[in-house]
DNA sequence: AAGCTACCCACGAATGAGTTGCAATAAGGA
DNA sequence: TCCTTATTGCAACTCATTCGTGGGTAGCTT
């Protein structure tokens, strides 16, 4: 049949997500949907400016507010997170592929660690601390084979 | 006899601290004594303009570049360390107290994690991707028990 | 004790990342 | 098509930190 139309509001498509937001109450624009293609289309990590950057080969007039206002929007959405790598720009990324991340301190080597790496972690704090761990967010520091 | 002299650059007294700073060719200055008397005399964390405000109850005149110069050279001489805790301002301790940090990140309350907490993630970090971690730097976020 | 000189300081201005106020614009239901 | 209100572009702002500068001073050297 073709494919398949945008599902109405599951945030694995572009289109599912815009279908997300106007749900929410929120309008559809031409910023939205060239920034989510920016964010589905590589599935890197991105800073705002990147995204920006991105964003303004189809649409010069764009500014990087609405980047952060939307970036902003899609995170409440829950469709995106950010996360810091280390002490410059934070990056986004689609919140379906969320991990955590060792960085070196002194190349800035990232490697992406899943989940399951912090599980032991992540029961310590619960037991000892009665804390529920996100390894997301900060990426954890260190040095590689390399720099060591 | 009376107090003992200040060690000869062991760095676990202001007067000592001071020694290895002379040693590494720096001067002393009452900027530095005051700043590092603010570090030993509270073993919590504190904002750069924390010190300041703490120092200039001595000697008002004492700049906030002037602490953040002083602290980047108490950090490169290994004496103090920072941590980013959150999105605000980074936080400096003493590096002998080093330790890592859980941080809520509803409420923000802190809890102080001892290293041999991170030993099971060090360990799977060093034979997975030959990476040596540094729990120190970063906080580990997530929820604390109340905010769950 | 005085001189020398590299180091250090106060001050202000600049930076980088992100946020905010506002008037103009446009999405999308009526 | 009209109307309401979300959204945008822009400029100005915040916050944390860094930098440039000329004057000041610690602490060898004599």
């Amino acid at each position: 049949m073709g494919p398949a139309v945008a599902g109405s509001g599951d945030a694995t498509t572009v289109e599912g997500v815009l279908d997300l937001v106007r749900q929410q109450g929120g309008r559809v624009t031409s910023s939205r949907r060239l920034l989510l293609r920016a964010l589905f289309d590589s599935k890197d990590h991105h800073t705002a400016e990147e995204l920006a950057a991105e964003v303004q080969q189809q649409s010069p007039d764009i500014h990087l507010s609405t980047i952060y206002r939307n970036l902003d929007e899609l995170e409440r959405l829950g469709v995106i997170v950010h996360s810091h790598l280390g002490h410059g720009a934070a990056t986004y990324h689609l919140a379906a592929s969320a991990h955590g991340h060792f960085v070196c301190e002194e190349c800035g080597q990232m490697i992406e660690a899943p989940d399951d790496l912090f599980a032991s972690l992540a029961k310590v704090a619960e037991t000892q601390f009665d804390f529920t761990i996100d390894p997301h967010h900060f990426a954890m520091l260190g040095r590689c084979a390399k720099c060591r």
